[in-house]
DNA sequence: CGCGGCTTTGATGTTCATCAAGTAAAGTGG
DNA sequence: CCACTTTACTTGATGAACATCAAAGCCGCG
């Protein structure tokens, strides 16, 4: 999809925090005059594929919240390789795990779609979360499932090899983004072995495997699942 | 020291967290009368090396402070082996990062030295957050700054191998627990193993590597670092 | 139309896990 | 307190999983 296009279809979306499908998530117990705070001050920001939100360092001022499309946040390694930690998708709340340290980012934020965000600046969440104790504990409850789910999710992928951790991405665009069996892949190849801590070229070969044996269907970046249930095997014990 | 001793040495040690030296790091701001609720509900538990003090899957239910000791958080993965997943000490918040997720413990705890815990009920602790909004922030301030030492902590590890990982966790020891170059090891080689993801033979191959080659000194459970330069050099690049 | 980045496959080498086997240390019960 | 059992520690040999290097085709884009 053409990037005018995305810009000219949300731009009659959502007038206010009111009709946001997620507003229940985390701001649902806001009092009108808190509301109407959060309301005045947000902004959205659109983002072309590839185009970085945040970069490593810059200083933390907003909550983000992202409405539509897919980030990455990724780190720098020392040889100057990225690392993904993790895919964000409509809903999460992307740097909720940060925003109160204080400090710069210590990863950077990539569209790896065109990406609508919400910003609200720091202030006026920390001013509600002192005077609402309610909403305080909300987001107290969120950041703890974020980092358990992180935590999670980082030490299943550890007792994965290969072909167990391209298979468990290929299910989660399938199940979790996407909510069908045949999707264009977001990110290249390099980007899915930065993600599962393995190398372009052996992440390759899992895909390439996998085709050879019908797991799944290839036509560039358009990927299609044939053998759902054996690939949830390799996924959950390979 | 025989754990007797350590226990009559702690009773009479604190009274009450005003004297507590780690009082400032999060209860610095109560007011009287939550101070006092702090107070009159917290209890203090001791714990042997060895002991559990929460399983895994257990009902989250108190707030923890470490006081005096070391424990360690761990998961069990699918083939019954133990990883671990960091190891906290005096004056950590051990739970911090999992308290309001209203869920069960996803990890273990365990001491790995004679332990002495603090603990406030979690009622409490929501009570006071919901109506001091100066403590509710230096909550999210902390919670902030834990999760990302841990992400950061895993990236940093992710980039080196077998050496590299012993010798980061020898400087650990000698450097953030017990400052100074020779001490004893409060934890077996399978659990550095476990700590590092590796096997226990590869990790005891990097301890006598570094024996022969003159950077520590070992004597079964104690350490001794000889070449603190050499050790750091391999800890950072290796 | 040609350049750079993405994709793919093959060959080779490194790092680490696994298996095996033995010694040392630390609990345990009579 | 000693025999017995278990757990921790250690080294070597072998193989599996993965990284690295190399080379070539593909695709989009200025």
């Amino acid at each position: 999809m053409l990037f005018k296009y995305f810009r000219m279809r949300i731009k009659n979306d959502i007038k206010n925090c009111k009709t946001c499908v997620y507003r229940q998530m985390l701001f649902g117990n806001l009092n009108d005059f808190e509301y109407k705070l959060v309301n005045d001050v947000r902004t959205e920001s659109l983002y072309k594929r590839g185009e970085v939100i945040k970069r490593e360092n810059e200083k933390v001022d907003s909550f983000l919240y992202l409405r539509k499309g897919l980030v990455k946040l990724y780190k720098t390694d020392k040889w100057g390789k990225e690392q993904i930690l993790s895919i964000n998708k409509p809903g999460d709340f992307v740097n909720l795990l940060t925003i109160f340290s204080k400090a710069n980012y210590k990863y950077g934020i990539e569209a790896v779609e065109d990406t609508l965000v919400c910003n609200v600046e720091l202030e006026v969440l920390e001013h509600i979360i002192s005077t609402n104790g309610d909403f305080a504990m909300r987001v107290l409850n969120r950041m703890s499932n974020i980092s358990e789910e992180i935590i999670e999710n980082r030490f299943e992928q550890g007792q994965k090899q290969l072909k167990g951790r391209v298979a468990t991405i290929l299910l989660y665009f399938a199940d979790d983004i996407y909510h069908k069996n045949t999707f264009n892949l977001p990110i290249t190849r390099r980007e899915i072995g930065e993600l599962i801590t393995m190398t372009t070229e052996n992440t390759i070969r899992a895909f390439s495997e996998f085709k050879r044996d019908g797991l799944i269907n290839i036509q560039n970046r358009t990927i299609s699942i044939q053998d759902y249930e054996r690939l949830k095997t390799i996924a959950k014990s390979g």
